[in-house]
DNA sequence: GGGCAGATTGCAATCGTTTGCAAACTGTCT
DNA sequence: AGACAGTTTGCAAACGATTGCAATCTGCCC
């Protein structure tokens, strides 16, 4: 910058104030030293700025893999969330900084924090950090979680109606005559836990006499869900119909009911969750209940930007669609 | 840090020696400093730093799209690849500061780069800025592009054997007798003209009588891919192959074509290119080259640490193996 | 007790900006 | 010409770290 300077023959302040556009400086030579500027190729330093500013024009997204160490970060979920925010950000002018985090997972949020490389912090998922949220957002306040509001929980959420979703995906399977149904996931979870919840709600509606019900905990990586579903059809348990806690499992599911020579829907039926792209093209196409991650991302970045100017906007649940496709077809035997 | 330096009763300089786990001081001392600063959750100011060290541990991966100003960061190649890429580059302790580049494109790399925000930049297909890209590599050594390496170019790229892939694909049509194969793309972005030279050259060494080939420019959006393929269906020309430049646009022609009542592959055969998850799950699954993004990434990242540290890593170009699936079956008619 | 080497420590400069404040201009009016 | 208000300008102090250098503190030996 003094070097522009020098070449303008003004101070660095009156370059610094020019560059901003500040009417402090006359018009005449604000546009001769932007020229300057411009031909010489220079740009402000931006870690600089940052510093002397305390602020930064970033905002960091955060995935929290608490399950599998390893897991590339692969997960269509995550990642097409993550083009979405990425999207809604750089469309205010900020950028994106990119974290995965990995067990072990001890102060990775306080520290992200107190590190001031962002602005402000969105946390994909929940997964198992539901203290740490809770403790850091007593302090931080631009901080915004995609995921489940519980009952005594002071950080900001935006998810999609994870019960209603579920209980209208599973009354669907019931108003078909399936009658043996699985719930296929990890209810500690606590997105999934209120997937689990809808689920029970939509059994104990139902009017023919209550259904037997089934917890398989998985978690969410295909694979393991695959051996799952294998092992549970190995034991001979009876079943009719899986609702799965994501689509990625549903998928694997009925990879492995296919496998073990049972026919989807026919045999089994299968209803996911997140309505991923993949769930319209798979075979058989999968009926599942939608999460609009478009909405969701621009709602999350928009709580974001509030907090940032200093509101307080609440929490916001989304409405979940049920679309329905072929994995769950009308029961053709018995 | 000057807090902590009260805390403890020394000079900041001390305590940021402690930190930075310096032996030159005693280790019962910084031992001491460190435990005082976990205890009040300080942890040291990363712009500062960054300003004072001139290094920000942080990649900038960047997407340029000069196709379709508007359209969301969507497209399942770039979101796999950036995923394989955060992945690697976390592994390395290094911060991911994703950037969209949508048109107007004016100086965004210079700038980019002049900006200081990381100490590396890895540019996601060349699209459209190869005259871009050659420039700023000229002083700007840290650069690592995924693309096609062209003759004379500066800029280190890394990518598929576009040429070999794309020929291995369309010689497959050939043997499975398909005569009137259609290029699916438009050539004149570097990757995609390098698939149609495999094309051309497939069909150059067909022993049969050189087959027609047509070319359909088509920008690589799913609903022009579809607009184009339909037009191109009412407009009579005859053909029963399609090698698609990507298999986002594969499937949509596939659509395309199932819609005007033509089956896949009985009537037309379809080949893509890329691999994405979706190819093996989409409905018929899809024959495609397979670009192995994971070691992609992995080959990215390593040049790119490489030339941080000095080096001057060529370019890399990767295997590229075709994927046998269902969308090009034997003909059956004919 | 003085001298000396080696181990610790703190001073102060530096990284590249922004900005409050006071100084220096400009022009107008009396 | 001098006073005064209104514009422009530059000085210098932050922002929060790191680090070369010189000063201080240890022991230890003679």
């Amino acid at each position: 910058m003094s070097d522009i300077a020098a070449l303008a023959g003004v101070s660095a302040s009156t370059v610094s104030r020019a560059l901003a556009g500040s009417s402090l400086v006359a018009k005449k030579k604000r546009d001769e030293i932007m020229r300057l500027a411009r031909e010489a190729g220079y740009v402000v330093n931006t870690t600089a700025r940052n510093l002397r500013l305390k602020r930064t024009e970033t905002i960091s997204v955060v995935i929290p893999l608490a399950h599998e160490a390893s897991q590339p970060l692969t997960d269509p979920f995550f990642v097409e969330m993550l083009g979405y925010l990425a999207d809604a950000i750089t469309q205010r002018g900020y950028g994106v900084l990119l974290q995965k985090i990995v067990p072990p997972m001890g102060d990775w949020l306080p520290n992200l924090v107190a590190s001031g490389r962002s602005d402000g912090v969105i946390v994909i998922g929940q997964s198992t950090e539901h203290q740490v949220l809770e403790a850091v957002s007593a302090y931080y306040r631009p901080l915004v979680v995609w995921g489940a509001p519980s009952v005594a929980q002071s950080y900001c959420t935006v998810g999609t109606d994870n019960t209603a979703g579920a209980q209208r995906a599973v009354e669907h399977l019931i108003r078909l005559g399936r009658k043996r149904i699985v719930f296929f996931g990890d209810p500690s979870l606590p997105e999934i836990g209120l997937r689990y919840e809808g689920y029970l709600a939509a059994l104990e509606n139902a009017s023919r006499p209550l259904e037997a019900r089934h917890i398989v905990p998985a978690h969410l990586t295909p694979d393991n869900a695959y051996a799952a579903m294998t092992e549970l059809l190995q034991q001979n348990v009876s079943f009719d119909a899986v609702f799965a806690a994501s689509d990625l499992i549903a998928i694997s599911a009925i990879q492995a009911i296919t496998a073990a020579g049972k026919s989807v829907p026919k045999d089994i039926a299968v209803v996911g969750f997140d309505d991923i792209a993949l769930a319209a093209h798979s075979n058989p196409s999968l009926t599942t209940v939608r999460q609009d991650l478009e909405v969701g991302a621009r709602t999350i970045v928009d709580r974001m930007f509030d907090r940032l100017s200093g509101g307080e906007g609440p929490s916001a649940t989304l409405s979940a669609e049920l679309i329905i496709r072929e994995s769950c077809g009308a029961k053709l035997s018995n």
